[in-house]
DNA sequence: AATTTTCTTGACCGGTTGGTCAGGCTGTGG
DNA sequence: CCACAGCCTGACCAACCGGTCAAGAAAATT
């Protein structure tokens, strides 16, 4: 740590300064839309003057691509536990388990993707026509092979997919919804009970046993 | 229609103008969210001068509420399918293709409703503590009553309710990204598989047959 | 110590936004 | 024909926004 390269010693100010930018402009970005979102609240947040923003981030659109694409980054990771399982249950099981655990820990990330894509994704269209188009397809066909070797039931695989999605992330996104008709923040049970509640609804839907 | 009362036929024109400029207001906010949608943009949509848009609607806000309001409304009425049904299969299945046919012919207002839960529900908090918590308790002892009746599995009813919502408002919120992977906007076939398949995981999920 | 590169920031600017307003228009009632 | 209430709208404004820039502070390199 104390012997870098000159050029490595020299992003160190830049990468922590970049990413309390990121951490301050997720949550406005998510709170406010890309279109309510303004600089000047990024900055405040952030604890810098505006002037210091541009200078790592030249406009307002690259921060947001760059908060987009970590998230992005994130739940392309967490497919990983699916791809090496036996079968549907452990599989999709912990595919459902990593979304949960990060509908929790990122909430706002995952609104600012449900705003990119509701915004006919500007930003991000290249993306979804190509890496996402290639993981889906991917788990379409391992979905497929499950299938075939009777290990669950005959449902379609992209619309178990979007089921897996939009259950797993509508804990992040309509986390205010949620929470209001529970009177109070989710706790560690409260979490826990969720997720099982996913698991064995959906495990079940499929016909995985 | 050619024999009204002063009052009413001077409330035609009104009207007529107020619900052109909700239409339009509706895709600009569903696209643009709150703080990206201009008055300008939704005056020009409506075929309308900018300051015609604030005699009917004082302020943006005023505007934007209503906006809000009209698709609360409609889907508090999806659910009266719900209501005088024997059982899940009958009540559950109704609700459902009554949630994916208004994701189906109202998506913008489905995702003017998620901007508007995503950002705290600044103007609608009300809405959600009242009305909202009131309609999910009485379904809550609806699902609770069937399970007790032996017609469906011990599941959670309010995380069933959360699946339920999350899975139809997905094919409204995350459409673009749906059309993106399906190569192209969704058929009536599609649609209809995308309302079974979702049908058949759920109701084999919850164990009701 | 000198120099060069990176970082910091207050002040500023053109453009846009929500909202206002005075004056004109329209059609209905007397 | 007049009067009047509701409807329409071009022009305008203060506030705010994203982005720029020059001048300097700090740090790294020589």
């Amino acid at each position: 740590m104390t012997d870098l390269p000159r050029s490595q010693r020299r992003t160190e100010i830049r990468q922590h300064n970049e990413t309390l930018i990121l951490q301050a402009a997720e949550k406005v970005f998510a709170e406010a839309g890309f279109g309510g979102a303004t600089m000047q609240l990024i900055a405040d947040m952030a604890g810098l003057p505006k002037a210091n923003l541009h200078y790592y981030f030249p406009t307002k659109e690259d921060l947001y691509r760059r908060v987009v694409q970590d998230i992005f980054e994130i739940w392309l990771h967490a497919a990983d536990s699916m791809d090496q399982a036996p079968g549907p249950i452990e599989g999709i099981g912990a595919y459902i388990e990593a979304k949960m655990d990060i509908s929790r820990r990122h909430p706002n990330g995952s609104k600012v993707w449900a705003f990119e894509v509701m915004h006919r994704a500007p930003v991000i269209q290249d993306y979804l026509e190509t890496t996402l188009r290639v993981w889906t397809t991917g788990r379409v066909r391992l979905i497929e092979r499950w299938i075939a070797e009777g290990k669950m039931g005959p449902v379609d695989p992209e619309h178990l997919l979007y089921m897996l999605w939009a259950t797993t992330q509508h804990y992040a996104d309509f986390g205010h919804q949620i929470e209001t008709l529970n009177a109070g923040p989710l706790s560690d049970a409260d979490w826990q009970k969720a997720t099982d509640s996913v698991k064995s609804m959906i495990l079940r839907g499929i016909g995985a046993f």
